[in-house]
DNA sequence: GTAACATATCATAATATTGTGATATGAAAA
DNA sequence: TTTTCATATCACAATATTATGATATGTTAC
């Protein structure tokens, strides 16, 4: 009765309450694309790991070489690289050149932002 | 030389260059606990699943049974269900029970901010 | 050239997270 | 009290993520 261009069914569900079909209506018009939830969420994903925040927390202070941010948070080069990788590519630090070091950097200040609102949240 | 108060040893790192010195000094002095990363993580990582994104992108707009929501999102019960359990054990949401039913809502604004705040970013 | 250093990439074992079927609980209706 | 409905919990296979050892790349010093 309702629209089945979705896949999975859950036909056996509060379809006998049908005063909640305006409201689904509603919030469903209100949604954003599928793939900017999934892009979102690897953006959201990148500050889930410990690691990863403790080298923006420190890149929020000033920019670092590799390692400085290897010494500062006492961990290995490669875990330290690798997480530098994945920050890269999600586009949350930039990085230049310096002779044989790399000056890591923020790239914007909603990293900053994000990483605030959270320790706030968690602070309470 | 420096000190080794912690695990890891890189002391082959870095170690000619001792004008880094300072900055490891001045940036460990402004970290938060270890602990915190970790929780702070923990929150965001919330953030970092597409259908956990979706519900809260839902609760954003107006509260929700159970039932509306898997309506909304064409998800079977138990899969919201359980990210429902995970958004509750993090206090990101809370629910109030109406009879048989279930009406979820956000905790705080923060929720709201940060999936914001990072919309815009991914947006840019 | 070669040695030393800073950083990056690859491969992988250990671990964590996902969605979902089966099932349980608990409230209202019949 | 039996049935139905809304939601929660459990168990688990599939998948993803982690840190890290081994190794590669590229830069400067000698």
């Amino acid at each position: 009765m309702a629209d089945n261009n979705l896949e999975n069914n859950n036909d056996d569900m509060c379809e006998v309450f049908n005063s909640h079909e305006d409201v689904i209506e509603r919030v469903q018009k209100r949604m954003i694309e599928e793939d900017q939830y999934s892009n979102l969420a690897e953006f959201f994903k990148i500050f889930g790991n410990p690691t990863r925040l403790k080298i923006l927390s420190l890149l929020a202070i000033e920019d670092l070489c590799v390692c400085d941010i290897c010494e500062a948070l006492n961990l290995n080069q490669t875990t330290v690289s690798n997480q530098l990788r994945i920050l890269r590519a999600n586009n949350i630090v930039k990085y230049q050149k310096e002779g044989k070091m790399a000056r890591y950097s923020l790239t914007d200040l909603h990293i900053e932002m994000i990483y605030k609102v959270g320790l706030e949240h968690i602070l309470e």
